[in-house]
DNA sequence: TATTGTTATACTCTATAACTATA
DNA sequence: TATAGTTATAGAGTATAACAATA
C-alpha cells in the first residue's frame, strides 16, 4: 500500500540526508557532529565554562570533558583558567577553531542559497511560514516532554 | 549580528528536535534510533538477509549483526534459516516487533496530523512543494557525493 | 554543603580486518 | 574464489556514580 509522502515524511527524509551530508563533510577534518555542535555553541555564546556548555548542549558534564579533550588535541579550542573560580575552566575557540566556524558559516550560506534556488519562488513564502510553524510546534512539544520527565523525577 | 532565520535554519532545527523527540520516545522501550531503523526497513522490505539489511541501511554487515543480536534479545526480531543458502540467515519481525511498528506508524500519523494542524492552510501547498523540492535536491547532492567517494576509492 | 571537572565504568553505534562455513 | 555472518579490535558519543579541589 503506497501512500503519497507527507510533509512529515519529507522532513524526516531531509533530516536523514542532512546527517549523511554532514558526516561526509566532516570526514577528514577531525571534526564530528558532536564536536562541531560544541564549537557552534562556543561561537554563539563566546568563551564558556564546561558547565555552561553542558547545559547549553543538554548533555552531561562528563561528555563535555571528552569533547573538549578531543577538540583541544585537534587545536580547535583551549582551556583557560576562570578569573575568579579556581574550580572552573574557560573553554574558548583558538584561531583555528574560529576559522573552521567561519568556513562552516560560509558553507551554510551557500547551501541555503542553493536550496532556495531549487524551490519555486511562488512557494518560498508558504514554505518559510510552514517550517516556522512546524519548528514552533515541535519546540513546544519537546519542551513539554522535557518538563514532564523532570516532574516524574521528583 | 542577528539574522532572520532562513528555511535552512528551520530545517536544521527541526532535525535536531526530531532527534530529541525520538530519543525521548524510545526511552524505556528497549528501542533506539538505530534499532528502530532496522525494524522499519524490515517492515518495509519484509524478511531479509543481514546482507540485504546492511545494504538497505548503508551500514556495515558487522553493525547489522549487533543490531539483530540486540533486537533478538528484546524479542523484536528472530533469525531463521535461509531456504537455499545455508550461510545466510533470514531476519523477520516477531509478533511483538510487528506490533511495535504498528504503534510507531500510528504515532507517525498522529504527529503528521498535529503538525499540519499547526500550519496555516493557505501555506500547506507551498510547504509540501517546497520540502519536496528540497528533499529532491538533497537526495541528488548526497548521491553525487557518494559516487565521488567511490571514484576516489578506485 | 554545593559545585566544577575528572576518573572509573558501561552501553550503543559504528568501522575495518581476519576467520569460518558455505557457495 | 567469492559471499554470509561472526569474532576481534577500536573509536566516538553518551550516561551515571564516585571523588578531588574549591566555593
Amino acid at each position: 500500500m503506497i501512500r503519497t509522502p507527507t510533509v512529515l515524511d519529507r522532513l524526516l527524509e531531509i533530516s536523514a540526508l542532512f546527517q549523511q551530508d554532514m558526516a561526509r563533510a566532516f570526514a577528514g577534518t577531525g571534526l564530528t557532529p558532536a564536536r562541531t555542535h560544541l564549537l557552534w555553541v562556543l561561537a554563539d555564546h563566546g568563551p564558556s565554562t564546561q558547565q555552561a556548555l553542558a547545559t547549553a548542549m543538554r548533555v552531561s558534564p562528563r561528555n563535555v570533558t571528552g569533547l573538549v579533550d578531543a577538540l583541544d588535541r585537534t587545536g580547535h579550542v583551549r582551556r583557560g583558567p576562570h578569573p575568579t573560580d579556581r574550580r572552573a575552566k574557560i573553554v574558548s575557540l583558538t584561531e583555528s577553531g574560529t576559522l573552521a566556524m567561519s568556513e562552516m558559516a560560509r558553507d551554510h550560506e551557500r547551501l541555503s542559497a542553493e536550496l532556495m534556488a531549487a524551490v519555486d519562488s511562488s512557494d518560498a513564502d508558504g514554505l518559510l511560514r510552514g517550517v516556522d510553524a512546524i519548528a514552533t510546534h515541535l519546540r513546544a512539544m519537546v519542551e513539554a516532554e522535557a518538563s514532564t520527565v523532570e516532574q516524574e523525577e521528583r
